[in-house]
DNA sequence: TGCGTTTTGGTTCAGTCGTTCTAAAATACA
DNA sequence: TGTATTTTAGAACGACTGAACCAAAACGCA
């Protein structure tokens, strides 16, 4: 009943998608995403609210064909390849970014996260289903050895989803493949050490 | 020659970076800036040039302030202690900082760097300074044995600038105790590893 | 066929943006 | 004191913002 819709709900979030991970959520204009999208603004506002609504769905579009995908993709492997193809496939987007869009979810953490509870929410739980993703590789990789028991799993985990939001900030900038995977290497490293840290600053197990 | 100037260009700086510091570049506005910093619009268009550049001025002022201040007080410290000073102050900002302005430096490396090469360049070099501190420190730790020789120091470094951009982008969002510590423990007992990384995933060295 | 519903394309709105302008006020130097 | 120079204060500029409005068009269903 009524007209039906001339638009693919999907095709659209795509391109909103595009314009406020490239630009962020401030600078993007109304206009730029008629123009972008290819729908007029009244199909926008009647479609999916304002601009704030839009932006949230963009996101939660983004968050699931992007990082949800990419999860999906490693769970299926081993602990250690897991963890390690998670951060190759993320310094290989971080690397041919050419544009420097960087990742919208870090985009949103600092731009309209930190003002609006929302956002902040939505950011939080997706960076909760990564973490949650490090934790699982890890306590397997724990339980089988292939990842060191030196420290926690949750420490670990922690330890993981930090390196990979510093990767996607130093990516903005310096988007030097060496400086990226220096950063991963030391972080994949760390969770190949056998036994405990040394607790002692001196020399004593030459 | 000419009337003096009745405000303070340091004082107006301050100001000029709470505002652009809690709200990003985009987001604060000249009326903003007017009425935080007490001056006049054509004041600070005579005394600064235009927003860009004022917010240049207020980004070099925050930097010298805030984070060259921080190297300066923990360079005199032992490798391992300058260190684990610098994260412990970072941690105590990201928790104390109850409006969740996060760091100046890492705003402006997503929000505004991207599109424009001078600040892109301006807030690479700002990292690269923090980056000299940690490599100076952990050369220094390596020659003295406080310090994993397991990894170059270089690598070492760029993980250590890896996981301070991670920190501040995770305080953005979950400013909680644990979760931050987690992450920087880690890190800190990467540090202290004797020894080479395991390079096989088997149960071998019991 | 005709009614009800929804989308569509433009237009318009009130407000805000960064910036500029004019003129008065205030000082230093001659 | 007079003049040159700079800073002040406030109004004003055009452009753009997110949002709302409108009649016309396009369908599903009775």
């Amino acid at each position: 009943m009524g007209r039906p819709r001339e638009f693919d709900e999907d095709t659209v979030l795509d391109a909103a998608v595009l314009c406020f991970w490239s630009r962020g959520y401030e600078a993007t204009s109304i206009r730029d995403l008629i123009e972008k999208t290819g729908l007029t603004g009244a199909s926008l506002y009647n479609a999916f609210g304002d601009k704030r609504a839009l932006y949230r769905r963009a996101l939660d579009h983004y968050v699931e064909g992007s990082i949800g995908e990419r999860i999906r993709r490693c769970e299926s492997m081993s602990p250690c390849e897991a963890v390690e193809a998670f951060f190759g496939d993320t310094l290989k987007r971080s690397l041919n970014d050419l544009d420097r869009k960087g990742c919208m979810l870090v985009n949103t953490a600092l731009d309209v996260a930190p003002h609006d509870p929302d956002f902040r929410e939505a950011v939080a739980a997706a960076l909760a289903r990564v973490e949650a993703f490090f934790l699982g590789s890890i306590l397997q990789g724990q339980a089988d050895g292939s990842i060191t028991s030196a420290q926690t799993a949750e420490d670990l985990s922690r330890h993981l989803l930090g390196v990979l939001m510093g990767i996607r900030v130093l990516a903005r900038v310096r988007p030097e493949k060496v400086l990226l995977e220096g950063v991963v290497r030391s972080a994949l490293a760390l969770l190949k050490f056998r036994g405990q840290p040394a607790k002692f600053t001196g020399q004593d197990d030459r």
